[in-house]
DNA sequence: GCAGACCTACCTACTGGTCGGTAGGTCGAG
DNA sequence: CTCGACCTACCGACCAGTAGGTAGGTCTGC
């Protein structure tokens, strides 16, 4: 996993470390392997005797993303809970992730942004699964009544939007709005309307 | 505005509509200038001669964008509907700004994603205005009962979310949904629901 | 003749990546 | 304990390629 505590740190997660932050910050064009060899403390011919091009540690970097990710939400989803209390779990599991995480989630926002195209992992298909059982927990809940009609896509569209939007753009955000998008009740009140908002659309 | 059909256009205008498109693409960093003079049919030297640098191009490039956008919701915006009638105007005639310039939406996203820092426009404080006045309108109209209540910037926000992911993020969403995100009947059918799913949240 | 649009040729800065070499540690053989 | 073989981690110097940008010349229409 992500390893966030400054001790006992390999050279490789600590390049790993300052290149997801890089990575995330900037985008892969705007980071040089120089960035992000300083960041560490090294030279760039250093960081490639650990990595064997810049695109194997983005590629290594977001996957580790990735998996810490699909870990983190992987109780949520198993749980047995059913209606709206799942999906408040779930809900719940997932914006709390990104709040710990918020700096990654502009990498990810980027990777989606690109289609995830040009670089290592075809994230779509890796969500897929998940994405389908979602759907089909949706269709489901729905037709027994437990839920209000929607197009569950549609709705999970939303959803992503709604939760995903405000961590990526959380920089611009900012100057929108007049305190910091990222401030502990700021948060919390986020994730508090957007459960609110869910629950009113499906709830009956 | 940004220039679409093809006829009688300057270089300039031909630039600022290639600029367009390739910073829409893939990013200010992953663009050359010799991608854009090689998508007009001139070499760089040339294009050189029409814009300063490359962050001037870039610069007015987005400048266009955004007065266009503005143009186009003005109507909206300034109508005096009232109540969810509004909502829905505006809703959407931004939703088919978007849909018209999907691919500029993605400039737009990488712009809030990069919190407009490192490139000309302070793209919050244009837009603070706009936003400002969106949350009176909804405050107002709640305390008025016309809509239930909830938080008028978390309301923002959340649409804000649902309608520009949808298709910033479309590449990526290609691949999670089994049709192009941008054929026409998706598009209506996403209007479709962001709007119903915007009125069942707001009127009573 | 002149001005604007365009070109080729060139510059410097920086990119990702390789090369050869070194400091320091670990190992087993004598 | 010592010696040499081997290893990992690191470095400076260098490479080819490309970036944005400039200088100076050519061509065309007024």
């Amino acid at each position: 996993m992500v390893v966030h505590a400054g001790e006992h740190l390999s050279t490789r997660d600590l390049i790993i470390n300052e290149a997801l932050h890089c990575f995330s910050e900037v985008g892969y064009d705007g980071t040089s392997l120089n960035d992000i060899a300083a960041g560490v403390g090294i030279r760039r011919p250093s960081l490639l005797h650990h990595f064997p091009s810049k695109e194997a540690l983005y590629h290594e970097a977001f996957e580790r993303l990735l998996s810490d990710w699909f870990e983190r939400l992987a109780g949520a989803i198993a749980s047995s809970e059913r209606g709206w209390s799942k999906v408040q779990l779930v809900i719940g599991a997932g914006f709390d992730f990104f709040a710990d995480n918020h700096e990654y989630v502009r990498l990810m926002r980027r990777e989606a942004l690109d289609g995830g195209a040009h670089l290592g992992i075809d994230l779509a298909a890796v969500l897929r699964p998940l994405w389908d059982r979602s759907v089909d927990f949706f269709r489901e809940q729905m037709e027994a009544g437990v839920f209000r009609q929607h197009d569950p896509e549609q709705l999970l569209l939303t959803g992503y939007g709604a939760i995903l939007s405000y961590f990526s753009d959380s920089p611009f955000l900012g100057g929108l709005l007049d305190e910091d998008p990222l401030a502990p009740d700021a948060l919390l009140r986020r994730r508090d309307h957007i459960t609110a908002f869910f629950r009113t659309a499906l709830v009956p």
